[in-house]
RNA sequence: CGGAACGUGGCGCAGUCUGGUAGCGCACUUGUCUGGGGGACAAGUGGUCGGAGGUUCAAAUCCUCUCGUUCCGACCA
């Protein structure tokens, strides 16, 4: 690829749309053009990156077993109304109707479009195991775009899904894929965690995520300073604490006149926080339900769904609390409150703690679970801090932000029977096919590997995923001699396999030096005044700025050992 | 969904408060010099000031509506 030809439209300055580093600098190299919020071009080098990256997904799924395909982008929604998901999905499922006013909706995930091909296709458990997965543009209406290839609206996406026969064989599948993704992230030269996870609006009994440890990371983890125990925070088992055995005291209601926030009741008082269990209200499928939880601690809603079992919960503003519980927030407590209760863990090991006295302006003291009130169920409901012990093997836990680039799903067969998805099992039985689905954020991938690895001069791709190998930099273009052994080089590079950019522009050597910074790529030749002097063609590797001189003869085998060394890695 | 900011040549910005000739840097074109970390000089090209409506003798500037973009937040009683 020659520089002087290509549209790779570096920029100088900052975008001023761009604000974490690897948008801005997606931007700045000419890899991207935004088209319109959450949606992007990806220009020459841009798609050069993502297709390194498509190419290591493509070639350890299909030696873990998996078929490709290629599913459509646009579908009925009469698939989404079987499962369920057509109401249930959200705004994020962009739906339209065609000129024959037939619903329709671009895919935002194939769970539907898979399971109605395989409920065709397959009839006997000899068809069985199906491992099935495409690179595709998926379209997901976000609320929120941001952080340009990190959370955009169409982005490029591997899924894939599995169908097995049982539940044992279904769990092989997913260890398959589990292996497979962590081939894939190590061989894209990432920092990254498998974190067991919440398996969210999919669905399913089991799940882990991939996690790029970033800082600009949208989820935060938790991971073990001692064992491999690491998690995703909203799904961190916080483990339960011994029960105070402190005898009960007697109930006390006491006056607290306009004290309503934690912090404001605990200096009246005089206790702290952690003698306090404040009552939240949330809406889950449209009824209230209060929740308990230590004054200094917080409900993790994700855990709260999970528990009731609904798609989401939502916490009540303060008038709704009013209309469903009859009392002011700031007063509320679980006494005599008429309302669905679960209580956390944490509380239900607590004695005598303080509570509202569901009454305006009152407080109660003493306040003992099983005497003074029962809850429909007690379980893990809040989130996990960096001061609670692994739950794996009780030390230290650390939290770090992270990009998640994988997911992987155990989804049993929750599709398969919404959707009639059965085979004739060998003992003449008709059984749902158990299902599991894999994903991988292609193009966040891409984003992530920039946010983990750039400098203040710009990218420094990791050899597998950059988008070239090598830049050549002729640095004399009308030196005659100097152009002749560039493109000498040039030539025998590419004829050994090499993906190499020659910068064959007439610009001044700053402006190429400061482009091949900007673009990343690990491994820069250069032939300059050292050549013109000595012969010399300078290697220099982005990530370390080390450099060595070679003989123009020695360039191609050098570059060659380097990148075979990096893809073994 | 709530809040805020921004929209002026390709990019980054000033001008808007206080209405009166549309400006700066970079990029781009041509020429000369230069040639190892975003060169210098000279001469140029390019803008319905996001859009619509209104006020005014006069609108980038004031008013109304609208579209777009970005950031923050989403309630812990």
């Amino acid at each position: 690829m020659r520089f002087s030809k290509s549209l790779i439209p570096t920029l100088k300055e900052n975008p001023a749309e761009a604000e974490v580093s690897s948008h801005r600098l997606l931007l700045r190299a000419g890899f991207i053009r935004k088209l319109t919020a959450g949606i992007y071009t990806y220009l020459p080098l841009g798609l050069a990156a993502v297709r390194k990256v498509e190419n290591i997904v493509r070639e350890e799924m299909n030696r873990a077993g998996a078929q490709e395909i290629l599913m459509p982008m646009v579908q009925p929604a009469d698939l989404w109304h079987e499962t369920g998901r057509y109401e249930k999905y959200g705004p994020e499922l962009l739906r339209f109707v065609d000129r024959h006013e037939r619903e329709s909706c671009l895919g935002p995930t194939h769970e539907e479009v898979i399971t109605d091909l395989l409920r065709r296709e397959v009839r006997s458990y000899r068809d069985l195991p199906q491992n099935l997965y495409q690179i595709q543009t998926k379209f997901r209406d976000e609320i929120r775009p941001r952080f340009g290839l990190m959370r955009g609206r169409e982005f490029i996406m591997k899924d894939a899904y599995s169908f097995d026969v049982d539940d044992r064989s279904a769990e092989e599948s997913y260890q398959r894929m589990f292996d497979a993704y962590m081939r894939i992230f190590s061989r894209c030269g990432l920092d990254f965690r498998p974190v067991e996870a919440d398996s969210g609006t999919i669905g399913g009994s089991f799940s882990h995520e991939f996690m790029v440890l970033a800082d600009t990371g949208e989820d935060t983890l938790v991971i073990c300073s001692s064992c491999d125990y690491a998690a995703n925070s909203e799904k961190a088992a916080v483990m339960a604490v011994t029960e105070d055995p402190s005898p009960m005291l007697d109930l006390e209601k006491i006056e607290t006149p306009g004290k309503r926030k934690v912090p404001v009741v605990c200096e009246f008082l005089g206790i702290e926080a952690q003698e306090l269990v404040k009552t939240m209200v949330f809406s889950a499928a449209g009824e209230p339900v209060a929740v308990l939880v230590r004054g200094d601690r917080e409900v993790q809603d994700v855990k709260l769904k999970n528990l009731l079992g609904v798609a989401d919960v939502e916490m009540l503003g303060d008038k709704d609390v009013f209309d469903a519980t009859g009392v002011p927030t700031g007063y509320l407590g679980p006494i005599g409150l008429k309302i669905k209760l679960v209580v956390d863990n944490e509380v239900a090991a607590m004695k005598n703690f303080v509570t509202g006295a569901n009454e305006k302006n009152y407080h109660c003291r003493n306040v003992n679970m099983g005497r003074d009130f029962e809850a429909s169920a007690v379980a893990d409901l809040r989130q996990i801090t960096d001061t609670d012990p692994c739950p794996s093997c009780g030390e230290k836990l650390v939290m770090r932000e992270g990009i998640e680039v994988g997911h992987v799903f155990k989804l049993g067969t929750g599709y398969s029977e919404a959707m009639h998805a059965v085979f004739q099992d060998s003992d003449g039985q008709d059984k749902p096919m158990v299902m599991g689905c894999y994903g991988i954020g292609v193009s966040r991938i891409v984003a992530a590997a920039i946010e983990q690895n750039h400098d203040e001069n710009g990218m420094v791709f990791p050899l597998p995923i950059a988008p070239m190998q090598v830049i050549l930099l002729n640095l004399g273009v009308k030196d005659v001699q100097i152009t002749e052994a560039s493109e000498l080089l040039y030539k025998e590079l590419l004829e050994k396999g090499v993906d190499v950019l020659l910068d064959d522009r007439d610009e001044r050597p700053g402006s190429k030096f400061k482009d091949a910074d900007l673009l990343g790529i690990p491994l820069r030749l250069t032939l300059g005044k050292s050549f013109s002097k000595n012969g010399l063609v300078e290697l220099r590797h982005r990530s370390n700025g080390a450099t060595e001189e070679l003989l123009p003869h020695q360039v191609t085998e050098r570059v060659l050992k380097i990148i075979n060394l990096a893809a073994t890695k």
